[in-house]
DNA sequence: GTTAGCACTCCTGGATTGAGAGTGCTAACC
DNA sequence: GGTTAGCACTCTCAATCCAGGAGTGCTAAC
């Protein structure tokens, strides 16, 4: 792959991208200063078809990057974008302002990041689960129900119904609040787990069958649990020329609507800080026409979620990883301050 | 309007419903049993369009209600339906379950609503201000901050962080947290502000400047609260036959987004328990083309929030009236039983 | 190795056409 | 007078055709 065969490509990437129509080599030598006749071009661009890296949607159009050419792109070719400064102001003060509502802030989140990219915006809510305790509440609802709220060092909260076994005065739920409290401050439901149960019982033996179902209710959250996914921005995505096909929406908008599959396809490679899946690299049949710009937010240094772009591939890889990457970093920094 | 008028514009709407064709006179004489020829029927048809209860797409197609002609048959000429005996079976197993995460139940509703009517479905989540308090606590995060939790009688919480005027140890802000309840508990927000203050302030007068921030964090959530509004199935929407044009798909797409919109849009009428609502009849221009059925739940009596459906004019209006009737009903009982 | 020229292919959009469905009108019928 | 059969008319829809345009691949010259 020498030189100019990289110029080409990357030349054909860019105009698709910006104008969704198959790119000639006319195009091309005019618009482009590669110094070099189209017909040299079409040359070169016979040669990167036959190389895997373009296509053409049939013959005598122009040639549009294969899912191996954006894949190139993206590894070897893309150059550095910062997002615009306006943009960079307004991520500023919207995530200056006071976290009082977590899931605001995260609404927030995806309404400017599917504004700024015109793709579909997904944005997951932090895990509760792997960080530390710092509250535990149990709060009596009638005899024989109550309300169990758990509260992270992060002040993240969690609610819980639980069922008594026996009724119990408020004063008793009290009390095993604040030895809950006590003794679960500042550890994971792990080492719970592992260590501090059986000082629990020896503390607590009078109340030993409301403990247990307590104790039961801290497991850790189902994989269908109480976490919402934020998705917005479906209207600016099928307003993209490649969703004018009714039928390539709809796949979409299926995948997205079902959490548990969106929460999967945020899931994957998680180890991460920003992932690039390009068309048929995505394990779903439905998005192999999308591309999917992943990233990792951090609570408490801890990875705690993801915000992603979805998009067609056709989309402004450079300037939207730039973009998810800062917004992955402030929302971090949004929720550390929160706590601080 | 004469009883034959009655029957044919029944048929048509009926019939319209069904198969998404304009019905023509020919149609209407051979699969309704009205006993008349089809020139007849033109006859009448005629009349009916003169009087705005149907409209012709074009000269020389078959008529579609009006929404005038939707109006009466909904007002006059629909029949009950109740849901089929499976589908109400399966609301009673939904229902039966322990509402241990009200977001879960919410969407769980949404997904059955829209799966059931081929529709898309709009679930609100339960207001929590007007109801009583139960339940407060402050709980402190770091030096500055502190979480504020609120709990009501109906077991609904709510979260808000508070920046603390000066340091404050977690055995004052349990202190004050034990009073706040003490005195709040059984009370709405309305009597706290009219008649409770004074008596804070004499109890706490120590902590007055920190009792000021917790009353101001008890204001009621602004409207771009953290209640989220569950919206499921825009796929199958989409399926509708009228939603082919991607315009059309797009404006409900474009309103949906926009939580302000769908809250102000279930709230209109809020006092009524069921409320339809037919094309022009819709404030919002980009809903003209369709029709929206609302319900109301209850927590504790009260009116709580919202259900409703959303689809195109030509909807099965007695079912759908009936089975969001139902599970507005099943939805109120869960929340009751919750804390029974 | 590069470029100009040219025939060829394929998509696109507009115009045309025929089939089909449904109407409105008229005149006959009970 | 209400009802019906017959018929000409209108309008949509889908298929077909056609010309224009864009872009290619190949060949031959530079």
């Amino acid at each position: 792959m020498d030189q100019r065969k990289r110029q080409v490509l990357k030349a054909v990437v860019q105009d698709y991208v910006d104008t969704a129509e198959p790119v000639g080599s006319r195009t091309l030598a005019r618009k482009y200063g590669l110094g070099v006749s189209p017909a040299t071009i079409r040359n070169e661009m016979a040669d990167l078809e036959e190389m895997g890296f373009l296509e053409q949607p049939h013959t005598s159009a122009g040639r549009i990057p294969s899912d191996r050419g954006y894949r190139f792109f993206v590894d070897v070719l893309m150059d550095a974008v910062s997002p615009p400064p306006e943009l960079v102001e307004r991520l500023r003060r919207l995530y200056a302002q006071r976290v009082d509502q977590v899931g605001r802030l995260l609404r927030q989140t995806a309404q400017v990041l599917s504004e700024a990219t015109d793709c579909l915006a997904l944005v997951e809510s932090p895990h509760v689960e792997p960080v530390t305790f710092r509250h535990l509440q149990v709060l009596p609802l009638s005899e024989r129900r109550a309300l169990l709220l758990l509260v992270t060092e992060e002040g993240l909260v969690q609610q819980r119904l639980v069922e008594l076994p026996e009724p119990a005065s408020e004063g008793e739920l009290q009390r095993i609040s604040s030895v809950l409290t006590r003794r679960l401050a500042g550890r994971t439901l792990a080492q719970v787990r592992a260590t501090v149960l059986h000082e629990l019982y020896d503390e607590l033996s009078a109340y030993r069958a409301l403990l247990e179902v307590a104790l039961e209710a801290l497991r850790p959250p189902g994989p269908d649990s109480d976490r919402p996914i934020y998705v917005l921005g479906t209207r600016r995505l099928f307003r993209q020329p490649e969703f004018q096909d009714l039928r390539r929406a709809q796949a979409v908008l299926g995948l997205v609507e079902q959490q548990e599959l969106v929460r999967e396809l945020l899931g994957q490679k998680s180890g991460e800080e920003l992932v690039i899946t390009i068309g048929q690299e995505n394990p779903y049949p439905d998005l192999h026409d999308c591309s999917l710009v992943t990233a990792s937010y951090r609570v408490g240094g801890e990875i705690a979620g993801r915000i992603a772009v979805l998009g067609p591939k056709r989309m402004h890889y450079a300037r939207i990883s730039s973009l998810i990457e800062l917004m992955a970093r402030l929302l971090s920094e949004a929720f550390d301050r929160s706590v601080r």
